[in-house]
DNA sequence: GTGAAAGCGCTAACAA
DNA sequence: TTGTTAGCGCTTTCAC
């Protein structure tokens, strides 16, 4: 049922109907008899506005794009999970869109949701290229997790500096020294904030000897990998930093294959907190992110802009689970 | 820009600029020359053309609602990820909802969507109450996971009752005799699949005796709660099969707090396998549902029924992954 | 207090 | 081979 059919059958205009039905009576001055009368048979008939008419004459469509790399990964199911309830609250909906990781899905989820004219976008981005992000016309856009320091898109993530100087302080403090950090992927803003916190931690302990880098992304692959390489070091490892859970499980896979002890022989400290984390033998010992305190500072933030103002860019604080993957190195000496 | 103004500067019609950008130039006999001409304005001013208005005037969105009980369950969050992909294959877009597993929500869902004219929807229903899924107009609708037998949407889910009777035969083949079953959400189809096939095969091997069923809902919680009040039985199961991945983690859990070894003490078989399960001490041996391929079906599904055809609904095999969470019984007499 | 009519940007029936 | 025009369903300016 459209709303000139409701008109008619109401002997009214279309211009009263609409009126009533947006809650704009008052400001027509439309007498409560009529207005009563229109509210009654849009009850009887069910009646639900075109949303699709609705926006194109609004130049509006109340929905917001969401982009991101991986929906199965639970660290942005989290995330979405979030953003669609936020975003719901304030009336607003959510397109999905997964990239994949690969950046020409990126490109494409982009082109594609500005033809659909969202509100705004909330991206995950990959983080590899990211010139294709501003885009004509201009709308707003947030930027969620990774970031780009020669842009100035808005964004929201995790103090990840700080999380990895947490981490590290700690390894220190149980008297480690020789520790070992696996990264994701380089050149994006997160993987460098943690290789950062880690390697000013090291360097103000006076453990620059120790610093050691390996790895090149979020995978479990590449935990597994790196962690059999620095297993063949000649000077092992008594400890590792893992930058994320995907890595961390690749780590805990190489270790159980080489029947090392956890923490026992090699202590653990993953980024990226998960709820099986604490099943996990031993239970992990993590930095976890905000995850629903970025989703709602991410929807926030992106209202702001909508509004037109200019909000401040949010480095969110981790918190730091201890669980029981590290141990204190002199019982091992 | 607008089709109208890409129209003006090339002192055409919009209708032939349309024909052509719409790929309908040979149907119209448009002339080479012509059609170049657009198509080279229309990349200079990288026109795209605006999809409201497309969908308002076509009465179509090429838009897929998808409606979710926990995107941040794993289980959900692949399924979204093969849906997205697959939807987006074939030009379509999905809005997605996250219910939160409260029906109120699922209402609301169904109505928004519908509001915006989805073309289709695909929905994995909470199930307790299911009446407001038939909405008016009908659209077509593809159930995922659970369904309902009183009515003829369409569906696609796992053979719940097969991998159920795989489990239990598993426990069974160890020489397992006490096996208990931790149920997930009551009245609802898969639970009632994978509950039956349990109690069937017990009952096929002789062991109504041993036949227990406990719990009320697909939660860690609920998995602790009732590992609890089994061990506190006088004769404690030489087994568990949990019925969801949500239920095994609450069991893991029990188990460890009460020392209880698995599976030197306690044999453990979960439905719903997830990649963490290998890292598990033990690793658990699950029965994995095809998620991708229930995803493909379910859009396979949707499209079949977008093009006017009845779809049969479909009831996927499950695999058995084998891992160490289960040991003979003779090991403990 | 209420209504007529224009127009959002596009497609397609009909005309030429 | 191309163009004119109506209309998808809604909101809102302007008029009464």
């Amino acid at each position: 049922m459209t709303l000139k059919e409701l008109a008619e059958e109401l002997n009214m205009s279309t211009t009263t109907v609409s009126r009533v039905l947006t809650g704009q009576e008052k400001k027509y001055r439309i007498s409560d008899k009529t207005a009563d009368k229109v509210r009654a048979m849009a009850k009887v008939h069910q009646f639900a506005p075109n949303q699709i008419a609705r926006n194109l004459r609004l130049q509006k469509t109340n929905t917001i794009g969401l982009i991101i790399p991986d929906i199965s990964n639970p660290f942005f199911a989290n995330l979405a999970r979030t953003v669609e309830v936020e975003l719901r609250k304030r009336g607003k909906m959510v397109l999905l869109c997964d990239t994949k990781d690969e950046t020409e899905l990126e490109r494409e989820s982009l082109s594609l949701l500005m033809g659909r004219k969202v509100d705004g976008l909330l991206i995950a981005p990959i983080g590899k290229e990211h010139h294709h992000l501003i885009q004509q016309p201009e709308i707003p856009i947030v930027l969620i997790d990774r970031y780009f320091e020669d842009q100035d898109l808005s964004f929201v993530t995790t103090d990840n500096f700080l999380g990895a100087c947490i981490a590290t302080d700690f390894l220190i403090e149980k008297g480690h020294r020789n520790i070992a950090c696996i990264q994701g992927l380089l050149k994006t803003t997160p993987n460098e904030g943690r290789v950062s916190g880690y390697k000013k931690t090291m360097l103000d302990n006076g453990l620059s000897d120790y610093i050691k880098v390996i790895g090149e992304d979020y995978s479990i692959a590449n935990g597994y990998e790196s962690t059999k390489t620095l297993l063949s070091l000649p000077e092992v490892p008594t400890a590792i930093f893992s930058l994320n859970n995907q890595i961390s499980m690749g780590v805990m896979k190489a270790l159980k294959e080489h029947r090392l002890e956890v923490p026992g022989e090699v202590s653990l400290i993953s980024f990226d907190d998960q709820p099986y984390f604490d099943l996990l033998s031993p239970p992990l010992t993590a930095i976890k992110q905000p995850m629903s305190e970025i989703g709602r500072a991410a929807v926030a933030t992106l209202f702001e802009l909508l509004e037109g103002n200019h909000p401040p860019n949010q480095m969110l604080k981790p918190l730091f689970v201890e669980r029981s993957s590290v141990a204190p190195i002199y019982q091992k000496p």
